[in-house]
This record gives structure tokens, C-alpha cells and sequence, in this order.
DNA sequence: ACCTGAACACCGTTCAAGT
DNA sequence: ACCTGAACACCGTTCAAGT
């Protein structure tokens, strides 16, 4: 209904032009890069066009966390276990943000309340219901995944990278302990990612109601 | 040694009183307030006057996380069964983010390497270890314990507050079981909070050698 | 409708200068 | 040593104007 038509004139970017260029930039050059002024020039045209695309700047990180969130989450989950759903929501995050650093900081900053969002929230925790959990304990388990692999990924995100390597370097001999658990080499993130992810698994499991617990109920 | 001749001259502004201020600007007026010369203001004080005590603002931003963490940790941690450990350490690390809103986004972005977080770092590593914890897992676990911590506040930092009453609002008929999970009332950051510890405690539970899961080996 | 250019009120930081 | 003021290279965003 409504302004469905077609307007020639300058032709020339579209919303989704913008987008790119902008998740683009900030994979590139850091999210602290990101201008509307760079974006502009980087688009071949003025600062004040994007707003015409982006309602303004927060407009502009509200689109890109969505963007990232719609090309990460291969929706709906293939069913299963809901063990496996939940390690597949999270790997799937994981590797958005893996691919996109420069949305790190806005996915941890921009709620994203979107439709897109919303419903994604309401498969898993519907899910879960059915896997035995109550709603509110299904809602606080996805929150716990979402905001482990979003705070795992800030740790690697400062502008200098320096955290594991930097906390191996300073290890000493002040800090005997701390050498000893980085003898092995530096922590991958990977390595956190499933560290994080089996004890909240195993540790909400231990929350499920008995008659829930069987992994397939046929 | 060296340097510790006292100068009068405009006395005035220690390191100290330019990062209470700092605290204080950024928890009145949110972190995208502080600015070098909002503080300078603050102050009664040139902007560039600040860069005598101060690095630059990534040097103020760390300082800051510096400052909040000093007064948020009462260390060394009472000893203990490690699971009160390391609750006590994630509940005096929420209640300093709590009380310092404005440092939230800085310890997710600023890495803290610190002589003192790496301290801490240390203390709680050895505790775990002497609990019967492989020193890798241990820290795994703490890693995990301070991002659940730091990832619960990011979500109630958004420039607007709008995260779980919003989420309340739009769970309507279409989407039942957000709905549900919300009819009590919306998720409180410390309901999150211990559900998120309970579950990574518990699951840390099952990851522990089994011989060193008596609480209290006596 | 879509794009522009000038302007406004901000930033962090440098540099040379004051006391 | 500690503080200042002007200056530089940036910001986001408004507004009136072009096509």
C-alpha cells in the first residue's frame, strides 16, 4: 500500500548500499572509525545523503547489529536437542561476530529490541519450554549464552588486542599460578567459547525439572 | 626514590580528585558525556590542563576502570569453599558496576591489564587450583564468571534503559511465549545475575576432578 | 525524492607560551 | 612543575537550497 513507486533521478544507493559499506568500515578500521562523515566519503557522496537512508548515526549501529544478526542466524534452528540448539545459536553468533568485528562493540551496546530479534528469542525459549524448562528459566539461559559469547568477544575486541598474549607476556614469575595455566599456550576464544558453553549447558541441566530430562521423549 | 619533593606553586587538582570527577561526570551523564573538556569544566580547569595527570582519555578510561575496580574488590577474598568465592567475587563486582554505571562500557572495552587485576586474577586462580581445579579450567571460569558479569550490565546500559520493559511491552499475542516467560514481571539484572552464577557454578561442578569435590577436605 | 553546502556546536590533542 | 590559549583536524546534525 502506498509509495511503492519507482523514482529514476539520481538513482544510486540504497539502504542496503549503506549498510555494507558502513559494516564494511568498521570491520576494517574499528568501530571507533566509523563516521558519518567517513561512511560518506567512502560511498562517493555527501554526509548529510546517508540521512536520508538511516534515520541518524544510532539509526545507522541499530541497522548494522540487525544486519549482522540476519546474515549470522540461519533461522529456524534445525531441532534437536536442545543442547545442540543452544550450542548452534551460540556458534552462530560466535562466528557473526567472528566475521565482523566492527559490530562487537554495537552488539553490546544497542539492545536490538527488533522483530527479527524478538522472534529469534521466542523460537529458543519456546524450544526450551519444550525441552522441560520453564519460560522465565528458558529466557534466563538464552540471555546467559547471548551475553557469554557477546562479553567473549569484547575481551578480544579492545583496540589493541592485546589481552591473552599481553597476560602471557606479564605471567612471571610474580604471578606463578597465572604462568602455569598459560604454559599451554594463550586461551583461544574458541577454547572459551566451548569452556563457557558446556558449564552453562551442564550447569542448566542440573535446573531441569526431572520429568524433562530425557534428551528425545518418543 | 626520586620525585617526592612536594611543589606549591597553583597546588590544586591531584590524579585523584580529576578521576572521582571523572566517575562522577560519567555515572551522572552517561560514558558518551565525559569528555576531556566537559571534565576540565567540571573542574574549574583548562581542558588541556588534564593531560598533567592523565595520559590522554584512553589513559582516563583505564584509570577510571582502575579506580571503580580498587573500590569494588575488598581482597583478598575471605577463604571459603570455592563456590562462595566465586560468588563473592562476581556480587562485588555487580555492586561496583552498579554503583558506577558510567564505568559499565569502559571495563567491557578498556582490557585492565593491570599489576592489581592481574592480582586478582592470580588469587582466584589459586584458590580454584588448591579446590582441586586444573589452573587452565580455573581460569576459564573466572574469565567466564566476570564477562556473564560485565555482559548482564552492558544490557541495562544502552543509552536508554529500555531493555526488559520494552521487552515486556512488545510480548504480545504475537509472541506467546515471551509473553509467558514475562507475566511475572520483567527479568531483574539481580535474578539474572544469580541464575547465570548458579548455572556456571553448577556446571563447573560436574568439570572438577572428582577427588577434589569435597567442599572441605578435612 | 534525493542530494548538496554552509553552518553550528561540539570533539581530542599539538604546540608555544606564560608563572 | 603546572597551567593556559590558540589552533588543527576532526565529529553529528540543522537548515535552506538545489535538481
Amino acid at each position: 500500500m502506498g509509495r511503492s513507486r519507482v523514482q529514476g533521478k539520481h538513482a544510486g544507493l540504497t539502504r542496503e548500499q549503506v549498510l555494507e559499506a558502513a559494516v564494511r568500515l568498521a570491520d576494517r578500521d574499528g568501530v571507533e572509525a566509523l563516521s558519518m562523515r567517513k561512511l560518506a566519503r567512502e560511498l562517493d557522496v555527501e554526509a548529510m545523503t546517508l540521512y536520508h537512508h538511516v534515520q541518524n548515526k544510532q539509526g545507522l549501529e541499530d541497522a548494522i547489529v540487525e544486519h549482522v544478526l540476519a546474515e549470522s542466524l540461519g533461522w529456524p534452528p534445525e531441532s534437536g536437542a536442545w543442547q545442540e540448539v543452544v550450542a548452534g545459536y551460540a556458534h552462530d553468533l560466535h562466528r557473526g561476530l567472528a566475521r565482523h568485528p566492527g559490530a562487537v562493540l554495537l552488539f553490546a551496546t544497542r539492545p536490538a529490541i527488533t522483530p527479527r530479534s524478538l522472534a529469534i528469542l521466542e523460537t529458543l525459549v519456546r524450544l526450551l519450554r519444550e525441552a522441560g524448562f520453564p519460560a522465565r528459566t528458558a529466557l534466563h539461559l538464552v540471555y546467559a549464552v547471548a551475553g557469554a559469547v557477546v562479553g567473549l568477544h569484547l575481551g578480544y575486541a579492545g583496540d589493541q588486542n592485546r589481552e591473552p598474549a599481553a597476560v602471557a607476556d606479564l605471567a612471571g614469575e610474580d604471578l606463578p599460578v597465572l604462568a602455569d595455566a598459560l604454559a599451554d599456550g594463550p586461551v583461544t576464544m574458541e577454547s572459551r567459547l566451548d569452556f563457557t558453553l558446556t558449564a552453562l549447558i551442564a550447569g542448566f541441566e542440573t535446573l531441569l525439572p526431572a520429568d524433562g530430562r530425557r534428551l528425545s521423549p518418543r
